[in-house]
DNA sequence: ATAGTCTTCGGAAACGTTTGAGCTGCGAAA
DNA sequence: TTTCGCAGCTCAAACGTTTCCGAAGACTAT
């Protein structure tokens, strides 16, 4: 597997190689004809270019760091998808990398990809401390972070209105006659989490519903997580109509333990999720959840990212994306008894 | 965001960059007190090694291609999670690359992973044809595939028995007292339907049952494909008290299908997948299927794939897991009335 | 014919690292 | 005292590109 090098068709062409280069990226100064001689010689010969080589004096990789906390993750897997379909049109490819969820894990990996010269990373954080714990590296890379609304921080990130799609979800389930809902899920902790449970507050408190969380204290939010919760929500009987999920996964958890408990979804209880991730969509589940863009939310992080890579002074964006409800079955209108 | 080199620290330091260079190396010919010294200023003044130029004069990048069709899918971010986990440990980075199941992407894809200079690919084929498109270019990289079983091709490969899942299937369902079972699905195409649909057949024969089959036209497997052709099995009156889906988003499929015509599964026909997608083990679904071990299709892809990067002389080697059944809730045993 | 302009190409430096070969000084062996 | 070996370091080449600068030749204008 050894390299045929530009040096190799220069030879064979009977030219400097730095002819070669020229012919190969298309510039002027190159006549028809050898400019011809050298790209049939290539093909001939098999030359690719050799990529790394070009980086090294571009001082350029076209390379994008990737850091998520899990590609197995299908919200996150679905944001990969259409990442690498954007960063490829643009000339760029993806190195991805998984934290884990683990802070020391991110930061290691983030130091990684400054060693390997990656022109930018797309950071999905473990947490809302991510920030911090790699703040000092961040004047190292240009990064934006997607996800997480880091309000009053300067950096980069894009992320979708978490507190109106909290909003926009108890309107929803106002609308269809609920007057008693639960939050269910991750309250503190990160600011994604933050903002969802202040919009539900704001919209009660508009709408004059008295607001009631059950909080999960776990760090990490998997359907186990949200099974176990709901168990204990239904293990004394049920003063609401329906409950607004924190997120997708949670929901889940919510409809297991429901089965198991023998409570029908949606007769006997509405359930709204948020974040739409595929599964949600899946036969028999059908949850009915507040959207996230995620191919708008992708292509606007490499692009901000591209932007800032491009001109290196500039300073921060916040870009702050509107949700939108995607009604399935898991909810249902309520006589006003 | 310039660069801190190592002629930086080897000016800072008093002594050639090329102590500095053995000093971050670890090489015993250097004494502990420069070294000591060395290793003080680069904290100091943030230098991290740049693995570009590292990787130029090293001939080796310590980076794999990763091609998969689909990253967005369930099988494929399961499997990427894991191969990245064992890359990791074994100090490589991925770069992933969608392919969109187009064989032209495919090969575009990678010859970009060869100009890389990625030190070999891990490859989900987009087609069984896949390797009659990438031949010409297989000499020149170090190359794994995964999933696809290419029999009688000189090329490495790690994928499931599937022949033997399919034939752990039907005898799985026969001793649930299923006699007449109808394969669902892909047929043609990849040599993994064409295996696992003559495992399907050859258990029947060893049984005594009469294979039946519903031959999916489409290339691609999503949901809605599988939901399109179960529409057409369910407009006549069933035959089979079972049917084995050739993959379990065909299954996925068939449950929508089957939930829209108040078909119920299992009470009144039993549903069996193959690959244990994550999404199988959800709440309301609980799909039974034959599982594809994915943790260790992944390691030995990854081990593999590195192995023939080591010693390049080495020919192929072609390596076929066992597949094993897991339960849940989609079949039912049946009284023999 | 001379000067000037354009076109087309070659030479060489630069990117940041690793590494083989060579150099220096010091202690020990002869 | 000379020679040798060795520890500890420096020099310089090499990896495969891109690109600035300059040179040679052809062509045009005077």
């Amino acid at each position: 597997m050894k390299q045929v090098t530009i040096k190799d068709i220069a030879r064979a062409a009977g030219v400097s190689y730095s002819t070669v280069s020229r012919s190969l990226s298309g510039s002027p100064e190159i006549s028809e004809k050898t400019r011809k001689r050298v790209l049939e010689l290539c093909r001939e010969m098999n030359y690719t270019a050799n990529t790394v080589a070009r980086s090294m004096v571009m001082k350029s990789t076209k390379l994008l760091g990737l850091i998520v906390t899990d590609i197995s993750n299908p919200f996150m897997s679905e944001l990969a998808y259409y990442i690498d379909g954007q960063a490829r049109a643009r000339g760029y490819n993806i190195v991805l990398c998984n934290s884990l969820r683990s802070l020391e894990q991110e930061r290691s990996l983030f130091e990684l990809m400054i060693s390997r010269k990656v022109d930018g990373v797309i950071l999905l954080p473990a947490e809302s401390e991510s920030y911090n714990t790699l703040e000092s590296l961040l004047p190292r890379m240009p990064t934006i972070f997607v996800g997480e609304n880091l309000r009053d921080v300067p950096e980069s990130f894009v992320t979708v209105d978490n507190y109106r799609g909290a909003y926009m979800g108890v309107e929803y389930l106002y609308r269809l006659g609920h007057r008693r809902i639960l939050y269910f899920g991750k309250r503190k902790g990160s600011t994604t989490h933050q903002l969802r449970s202040e919009g539900y507050r704001a919209a009660c408190e508009e709408l004059g519903l008295e607001p009631r969380y059950m909080n999960n204290t776990f760090s990490s939010t998997s359907i186990r997580n949200g099974y176990q919760l709901a168990q204990q929500l239904f293990s004394q009987p049920l003063r609401e109509t329906a409950v607004f999920a924190a997120t997708d996964t949670n929901a889940l958890g919510i409809l297991q333990a429901a089965e198991e408990k023998g409570i029908r979804i949606p007769e006997d209880l509405s359930l709204l999720g948020f974040d739409n991730i595929r599964d949600s969509g899946l036969p028999r589940i059908g949850l009915t959840t507040v959207e996230q863009p995620k191919k708008l939310l992708a292509s606007m992080a490499v692009d901000s990212l591209l932007d800032k890579i491009a001109n290196d002074q500039a300073g921060y964006t916040h870009r702050i994306l509107t949700p939108s409800l995607v009604e399935r079955t898991t909810c249902r209108a309520v006589s006003r008894a």
